[in-house]
DNA sequence: TCTGTTTTGCAATTTACATGCCAAATATTA
DNA sequence: TAATATTTGGCATGTAAATTGCAAAACAGA
């Protein structure tokens, strides 16, 4: 989710030309595909802000795609704005269930089409530096937790550890791991202090009794946030 | 299913060389066969991740050796990749109906071609660390299990055990097989202890009465999962 | 720079957990 | 029914994790 790029599959006409000099105006870099598998092959290897594609695409469809892309974890965030001649209910309906963020038809003018991508635009950016998971909330921009909307002092290394954990819920990271992505690269801390520091953020967030609500204890393994 | 090796079925060409150069950049090991037969005969002792094999082989023919190894429980999974030197649709049909997974074309970039045989190589690593048995779903990599969607811990063993039995079900494993594939090849563990550690599966799995639903006991034989 | 405060890391202690085995109870087979 | 297998609960043991207090380090403000 590098920054502010755009991946485009439509076929080359005006249009085509049309919305990718405006949004290169806006400061996205921009990139094309040709077909559903070209972008699918793609998203393995970076991911996009956004991506902006034809229903209709060789090989695999638009719809496909989007529907591959919300399935997977990491692809799931990507931003996709699916294309169209022109609008067909029927086909924006099947388009929403597959989890496509918008529609855009050939028959709106440029203008409101990319105003529509830059909202979509910050809705992801913001949606990507704001976890919500139960009651909790992790805002990184801020640098700022709350919980049931009340706000929560974490020091630093505390607040790295959340973050870590909650980034990726379902994940066990064991404490080497976690040394590693919170101390960094070369540390020289002992594996236990990691429990040290789980159990003071455990106290942090409201949990006084044990097994822990929200951070995970796998026997033998690690820790991980439910 | 080592881990990254693909078995090429080509005739020797240029082609040949650069799909096999790159796939060595990409981190997998490349073995070579002539004949449909060879193939077949090699699945028996090895089982790659991935096939890559002409259409028409000599002796037993690409078709048909894809045909096979769908057949066969323990080689239905690798994944199967289709060459031919120009695309036929009528020949794609009768592959996808053989269960191929892929087809590939001397007229497509190596470049596709690879990114392809990635893809495939990702959903397949995918698969296999996923299985899913009735209302039972085991991920290997989150080492987690789920029933009808809600998570159950199981500690070190219990997930050995039942990932074992899960993954090859209906097949019967001996006391002594599941001694050697959980714990390892030197044990000093009694026989009885598999039993213990199945009652104790059993009851995480939501089993409280007699017989099991998920994991049966073949008297004098052992366990199998069904 | 000095001083008081907070944060951090560690070691010692306590607690929880996983595991292996036994023995009694129960089931299966012949 | 006798002989053999399996299930089950309990218990001992070793190991991993949680907790706690303390001291060093980092920090903030005067």
């Amino acid at each position: 989710m590098g920054e502010r790029n755009i991946l485009i599959a439509l076929p080359e006409n005006k249009n085509r030309r049309t919305i990718s000099k405006r949004l290169r105006q806006d400061g996205y870099s921009v990139i094309y595909k040709r077909s559903g598998q070209d972008v699918l092959d793609y998203v393995q290897q970076e991911i996009p802000l956004i991506i902006i594609m034809g229903a209709d695409l060789p090989k695999v469809s638009g719809w496909e795609v989007c529907k591959q892309l919300k399935l997977d974890r990491l692809t799931k965030k990507i931003g996709v704005v699916l294309y169209a001649d022109e609008r067909d209910d029927n086909e924006v309906i099947l388009g929403l269930e597959m989890g496509a963020d918008e529609f855009i038809t050939a028959d709106e003018s440029i203008r409101e089409i990319i105003a529509r991508i830059n909202a979509l635009s910050r809705r992801i950016i913001i949606a990507n530096n704001h976890i919500k998971v139960k009651d909790i909330e992790i805002d990184l921009d801020e640098h700022r937790v709350r919980k049931d909307g009340a706000p929560i002092d974490l020091t630093y290394i505390q607040f790295k550890l959340l973050y870590l954990l909650a980034s990726r819920r379902e994940d066990i990271f064991s404490r080497q791991e976690i040394l590693e992505r919170v101390w960094g690269k070369r540390v020289y801390v002992t594996n236990r202090t990691v429990d040290v520091h789980i159990k003071r953020l455990r106290e942090k967030l409201g949990e006084f009794q044990y097994p822990s609500e929200y951070i995970q204890t796998i026997h033998g393994k690690g820790y991980r946030f439910i």
